[in-house]
DNA sequence: ATGAAAGCGCTAACAC
DNA sequence: GTGTTAGCGCTTTCAT
């Protein structure tokens, strides 16, 4: 095998006839050596090579550059894209990514939080999930940046969102101004912040226009159910129940495209009878027949965000503003499942 | 704050009135100590708290609990699936998972095997991509599984993938059963070995029933080229051409997808005119209209089956079979696509 | 500008 | 069954 077999600082001292100490000083650029002690010490590791042990700069230092992200479920393309957005930035910084799929599992979440407490980790990342923390579990005060996620009021926690009120309002208001008068809802039941949030951007809208918000047309799907069969199997039940709605305010893409299909294999057409908008502008909403309408969140900036944010307070730094809150706005995408 | 300070062992020792050495026994459950040493040590931990620092753990025994995945970009639902099944397998087995996004980027990867190296993972997990493996830059001989990627051969680099050869003749066996006699593909052009074999089934089913293959049906994108929207514009510019088809084998299913738009805003319709059939089985090829054929790939099995291979490698087994390439079947899926 | 030495928290070889 | 001790590779304080 080709292995470089990689010196260690000791080894690296020995040869180059100067002390670990100046090699440490050397290989990162710490001052206080001379240029001529520099190149020795670079002649010898350009030569045999050399690998920084993190296991034991990390024991040394207490810090690890590393990062874990906490995710209910990776196989979902609005949350990957935020874990490929945040992996990029933080790849860039030298930083590596944990990533841990909680499934929604608070156990799981649990066992987590110790484990990237036990690797020391520098800071957390959380993607949605409830308002509790396990906090607690930690016994380093490291920065916890949650996104979508909104956190009780817990110390070095901090919480970037899109603002998903002001999603629902545009969304619903996109189906008032299309002309639509009994407008549903399917959405889910747990109370996640961000559709609670949704909902009463959509309740809120409904008031505004002074349209009545039928009990009834709000569908509120249980946290079991998938996305897009269960949103499917909810829209067929609400058609052959015979109440009358023309249009549908999905809180997110994949329930959208589960109410067109309800309704096409119904015979009820897309805008024409009933217009239709979702929410998170994935591919598929852009992709589909009939394109989907949508609430499209800035999730790179999202990312951006919440990871420029982890990465100030892990070097120690307050956030500029002092917040601990940030709320990003939001776009509606017209196409054609609003069309009039 | 109600932070745990968490005690390290010797502090633990001091507490119980035992050595060091044998709160570690206890802690690792290593034998050679009492039961009555074990409740008093026990108590002390239960009481004031003890979480692994697992850098000093890492630094001692040269091994980390901590796999890296190397995966093209995590924001692909067969990808994500993929990652988001190993990490499950290797949270069970208490490891953690550092996720490696290359977007196919050489020096991402190469700046990847270097990090995953420093921080003393104790496998890698590399999941499509090109032959070349950058293993001559790591200081350790750690194993390497990779999943439909075909390395060079390699000391301690293992291979598991579907049988793309076969879905490849499935799939296309699929279309000239159903009728169809002028059968197109739309593939990749870089030589992954995984479309490269897709290719050949393709090839060979056609050979098998004396159908031709015509060159200007074997449409080969650009690596750049989106799955999507690149065989979208792809099959709009082979419909302009009036080169007549009447079979289409996509070697993915958005590439599948974007051929049925096309040709569905073309007013060609799909099953009747043309015929279509994807590869991967996402979601997507589900819910769409018309739903998608396609090749089933067991994802489940195939990251189980890496993940197992890859354990028990770190655990320094041989494989029982002392295999270096394993292949998992694929299967045919029938939907409204290719219908009669 | 450089070196000696302590020590981060842990495991394991060795002695009893 | 238990303790003593060395040492994994690194950074950093304190000398000089």
């Amino acid at each position: 095998m080709d292995k470089k077999k990689s010196l260690s600082i000791k080894e690296i001292a020995k040869l180059a006839n100067v002390s670990v100490a100046t090699v440490s000083r050397v290989i990162n650029n710490n001052g206080r050596f001379s240029e001529e002690t520099r190149i020795r010490v670079q002649k010898i590791i350009d030569q045999y090579g050399y690998r920084t042990n993190m296991a034991a700069k990390s024991l040394r230092m207490a810090k690890s550059k590393t990062v874990g992200i906490i995710v209910p479920n990776i196989n979902n393309e609005w949350f990957s894209l935020l874990v490929l957005e945040i992996e990029k930035y933080f790849f860039e910084k030298n930083y590596s990514v944990f990533i841990c799929n909680t499934s929604q599992t608070e156990a799981k979440e649990i066992a987590y939080f110790q484990s990237l407490d036990s690797k020391m980790v520098d800071g957390i990342m959380c993607i949605s999930g409830s308002e509790e923390l396990p906090t607690g579990i930690m016994t380093r005060d490291i920065p916890i940046v949650c996104i979508d996620r909104k956190p009780k009021n817990h110390h070095n926690v901090y919480y970037v969102e899109s603002n998903h009120y002001s999603g629902g309002y545009l969304a619903t208001e996109e189906l008032i101004k299309k002309g639509c008068k009994r407008i549903a809802i399917v959405s889910r039941n747990k109370s996640l912040s961000v559709n609670q949030q949704r909902l009463e951007g959509y309740r809120q809208a409904l008031k505004d226009y002074g349209l009545e918000a039928y009990d009834e047309l709000q569908i509120l799907l249980d946290v079991s159910s998938p996305n897009y069969d269960g949103t499917k199997h909810a829209v067929e039940k609400l058609v052959q129940s015979n109440i009358p709605f023309d249009g549908v305010f999905a809180t997110n893409d994949w329930r959208a495209y589960g109410v067109v299909v309800a309704l096409t294999e119904n015979h009820i057409r897309v805008p024409q009878d009933v217009k239709v908008i979702g929410f998170d502008d994935i591919p598929i909403s852009y992709a589909c027949h009939p394109s989907l309408s949508t609430i499209h969140q800035n999730t790179k900036l999202l990312a951006q965000k919440a990871s420029g944010l982890l990465l100030s307070l892990m070097n120690g730094e307050n956030p500029v503003d002092n917040e601990k809150h940030y709320i990003l706005p939001v776009e509606l995408i017209q196409r054609d499942s609003t069309q009039i």
